[in-house]
DNA sequence: ATGAGGACCTGCTCGC
DNA sequence: TGCGAGCAGGTCCTCA
């Protein structure tokens, strides 16, 4: 299943295929596509067409696309069988480049004010999701839940998702509230989707702050992995990654936070950060220029593991036996010496 | 406010 | 062979 590599891999291929492209319609196939869009299937629809896709971006396991309303982006019939090179406006590093702004759709606050109302196409890619571009005459599969022509007429864009754990909507972006008071702030001065503006930076993020991270950890009272799979806390760590990070930082996950040390916190973060960067780096070498795939099966199995799903195998580092123990109606796997439970309420 | 647990969904695997 | 139970996962919602 995607997870913050495989997401990463699919919005930088999206960022390439679809930047600067004008979407001609937009179709919702299965409404529980966009269960989290308050305006539903017809106002997302609506939302979706004419605009222009402008920036992809990525928080934790979310990204999102935004768009606007360009003058002349609505052309149908153009006859083109693919986009020439997208003109990938406003794609800066940083300090994203704002020009454009005044020519967004302009909100009707109710003082009449012209207010900025950038939106964003936000999806999360859940369980079984896939944002697939290729030919628009291609077989329709049953599982495809939205599907999107541009006015280009070149490859079409589609989401797809077996198990309907992902959504799509249309959100307005705003500032990130990241940070609490007496935290740095410089991780509170991105846009992004209103819905998930309480979501933490994930660990590859440069607004990611070490220090506020631990700060909040320490007046956490529960489990460390349970703290690892909080998304207001830290972002884009799954099940798969949370035991990965716990094994190699040698923690028992569930080791209260209020008990882990400094070292321990610094030992654990650096841990998430190699498994992810690992991650990131295998899963972002396999796709090619007209087909964006997020095929989870071939996703983090190109990643070694050493504790998930390895129940009975010997632990790479010592040998014993790794451990399943129920978690949450889940899984956690662990290394019962590596990572060893609290002897006497001891940690 | 905060933590804990269930619901959501569907394809696959397992056991009877 | 057929069928049901169990499982997997992230996020939102509800309850304590």
């Amino acid at each position: 299943m995607p997870e913050l590599p495989e997401v990463e891999t699919v919005r930088a291929g999206l960022e390439r295929h679809v930047l600067g492209r004008t979407i001609a319609t937009a179709a919702v196939l299965n409404p529980r596509a966009v269960r989290r869009d308050p305006t539903g299937p017809a106002g997302f629809t609506a939302a979706m067409t004419g605009r222009t896709f402008t920036r992809a971006e990525r928080r934790g396991k979310y990204m999102w696309f935004a768009m606007q309303y360009l003058p002349g982006g609505q052309p149908t019939g153009m006859g083109g069988s693919r986009p020439p090179s997208p003109p990938a406006p406003d794609v800066g590093a940083d300090g994203p480049d704002r020009k454009n702004r005044d020519l967004v759709r302009p909100a009707s606050t109710d003082d009449g004010s012209a207010d900025e109302c950038d939106e964003a196409l936000l999806v999360h890619l859940g369980m079984s999701g896939q944002l697939l571009v290729g030919e628009p005459d291609r077989p329709l599969s049953s599982h495809v839940r939205a599907r999107f022509t541009f006015a280009d007429g070149g490859d079409d864009l589609r989401f797809t998702d077996q198990r309907t754990f992902g959504h799509l909507m249309v959100a307005p972006l705003v500032p990130a509230i990241t940070s609490l008071p007496g935290e740095s702030d410089r991780a509170g001065v991105d846009l992004v989707p209103e819905p998930i503006s309480h979501i933490a930076p994930d660990p590859l993020e440069p607004a990611f702050d070490p220090a506020a991270f631990a700060a909040r950890l320490a007046r956490r009272k529960t489990g460390i992995k349970r703290a690892l799979l909080d998304q207001s806390l830290i972002s884009g760590i799954g099940n798969i990654y949370a035991d990965e990070a716990l094994w190699r930082a040698k923690l028992h996950w569930a080791r209260p936070t209020e008990t882990l040390r400094r070292a321990e916190v610094s030992r654990l973060l650096e841990a998430v950060t190699d498994v992810l960067s690992e991650a990131l780096k295998a899963g972002g070498t396999s796709f090619d220029a007209q087909y964006v795939n997020v095929n989870g099966e071939s996703g983090y199995f190109d990643v070694s593991l050493n504790a998930y799903g390895r129940q009975g195998e010997p632990c790479a580092r010592c040998g014993a036996p790794i451990r399943r123990d129920a978690f949450m109606n889940r899984s956690a796997f662990s290394c019962p010496r590596c990572q060893p439970r609290p002897r006497n309420g001891h940690w």
